[in-house]
DNA sequence: ACCCCTTAGTGTACCGGCTACACTATCACT
DNA sequence: AGTGATAGTGTAGCCGGTACACTAAGGGGT
C-alpha cells in the first residue's frame, strides 16, 4: 500500500522525555534502538504519528509500545525539525515530557526497543539523532517547573517525608536548601497534609509522612495563586 | 508531479503570531484568507512548510509573502494536530510568536491573502481553523515574558520615554503599575540609557527619551541575573 | 541497660525589596 | 499671564526571604 501527496511532505514523529525518580536520583526513560538508523544507539522513546492520531495518543502509544510506561500527565517541549537531523528524510518531531513515580514502573523493552532503561541524569550515554539537544531542552523545562509548580510530587510516592521532598528538590534544581526554611515555606503554602503515619524501620528518629492536597492546590491555584520554591 | 509514502502523512504548516504596538493598542497580523478553506474568514499568516525547509525559515517566508513582515526574532510556541482541526485532512502546525516594531512595518496583503492587517487583540474577529486557541496560547506566553524579560524594547521604537514604556507594560499585563516604583525599578536595573533627548512637540512638560542597553541586559544575563517587572 | 549514631523537628532576628502614597516642575497653548 | 496636562521625584511601613544551632527520638551495637 502507498500514499500519493501533490506535494512533498514531512514526516512527523514523536519524542517523550520521561523523568523519574529512585535513590535520590532523578532518571530519564532510554530506549536502545534495535532497527537502523542509529540501530543499538540510546534515544529517547518515540515514533511515527499515525494517521489520525493526536499527538498526545501517539507519545502513549508509543511510550507503552516500547517500555510499558504509562505516564499520567503530558507536557508538550516543543518541535524540532532542522533539516538533516533524521538520516531518513526531512522529519518533525514533536517532543513531550513526563512525570512517574517509578515505584512500580519497571521498563520493560518491547517492540522496536531492544531494551529500555533509566539513565541517571548525569551519566547519559550518546544520544540518537538531535535527542541530546531535546533532553537539555527538557532538563531546563523541569528546573522551571520545580521552582513554579508542585511537580515534586509527581516524582514521589504517595506518601513521603519532608526530607525525601527536600532532597528531591534539591536534586533536580541542583542546588541545596536551607532545612527550616524549607519546612516553613510548605507548611505556609497550606497544600500538605501530616497523615500521622511515620517511616518504619530506618535506623533513627522516624520521619512523619504526609501527602499531596491536589483538591487545595487547584482551588488556590484557581484563585490566582503561584506557587514558588 | 506527485509524491508517494509507504505510510500516510499528515501535513506540516507553520503559523506566526506577530504582535505590534502602535497607539497604546497591542496589535496581532492577521490575514483574510483568499482561497479555500475559510475563505474570507481571518487567520493567522502561515502555510505550509517546504521539503528540507528549516521550520523558522518557513515561518519567515509565510510571513514576507503574505504580509511584509520581517521579524527579527521568533519564537517557537507550540504545537497543534488535533485530528479534525484542518477540514483538508490530518495537519500539524508549528506556531511562533514574534514581537516588531509597528513603525515601518505597514502590512501589505501579497501571494495567498487577501488583504493582512493589524487587529487590536481586545477587537479580534473570529479566526479560521484552530487559530483562536493558538491566540490564546500566545497571549498567555506573552503576559509571562512581559515580567520575565525585557520584551517591550521589541515593540518600542529605538528612543523612548519611560511613560510610554510603562504603558506598554499596562497593556501586556492588564493591570496598572504604580509610576515612581516602576521608574525606580527600572533605574535600579541599569538597563536603560538616558539620550538627553527630549520628545518634541507635545502640549505639556517635554518627557526624555530612553535607549535600552540590550549589551548590559546580555551581561547581566550571562551572569545569572533575572529580569522581573 | 546503656551508649552512640543518625536524622527529625523546631524559632528568631536581620535585611532587602515591594508597596502605598502626593506634590512640584515644565511645557504648549490660549 | 493663566490653564491644562503630564514629567519627575522620596520616604516610611510591611512582608517575605535568609541565615543560623540545638534538642528529640529511634535503632543498633556493646
Amino acid at each position: 500500500m502507498s500514499f500519493v501527496y501533490e506535494y512533498p511532505r514531512p514526516a512527523v514523529t514523536v519524542d517523550a522525555v520521561v523523568y523519574g525518580y529512585q535513590a535520590e536520583e532523578l532518571r530519564v526513560l532510554l530506549i536502545e534502538r534495535g532497527g537502523p538508523p542509529f540501530r543499538g544507539a540510546w534515544a529517547l522513546p518515540g515514533g511515527f504519528l499515525g494517521e489520525n492520531e493526536d499527538l498526545p495518543d501517539a507519545v502513549r502509544r508509543e511510550l507503552l509500545e516500547e517500555t510499558g510506561v504509562a505516564p499520567l500527565h503530558l507536557e508538550q517541549l516543543g518541535s524540532w525539525g532542522t533539516p538533516g537531523r533524521d538520516p531518513r528524510g526531512h522529519t518533525i518531531t514533536v517532543a513531550y515530557t513526563a512525570l512517574v513515580r517509578l515505584s512500580g514502573h519497571t521498563a520493560k523493552a518491547d517492540t522496536d526497543a531492544a531494551d529500555a532503561r533509566w539513565f541517571p541524569v548525569d551519566g547519559l550515554p550518546d544520544l540518537a539523532f538531535d535527542h541530546g539537544e531535546i533532553l537539555d531542552a527538557a532538563r531546563e523545562r523541569l528546573i522551571e517547573s520545580v521552582r513554579t509548580r508542585p511537580v515534586g510530587f509527581d516524582l514521589l510516592p504517595d506518601l513521603f517525608s519532608l526530607t525525601e521532598l527536600q532532597t528531591l528538590v534539591e536534586t533536580v534544581m541542583g542546588e541545596p536548601l536551607d532545612k527550616r526554611n524549607f519546612r516553613k515555606k510548605l507548611q505556609s503554602l497550606d497544600m500538605l497534609i501530616p497523615t500521622g503515619e511515620y517511616e518504619s524501620g530506618v535506623p533513627r528518629r522516624a520521619a512523619q509522612l504526609y501527602r499531596f492536597d491536589r483538591a487545595m492546590y487547584d482551588k488556590l491555584s484557581a484563585e490566582g495563586f503561584q506557587f514558588r520554591l
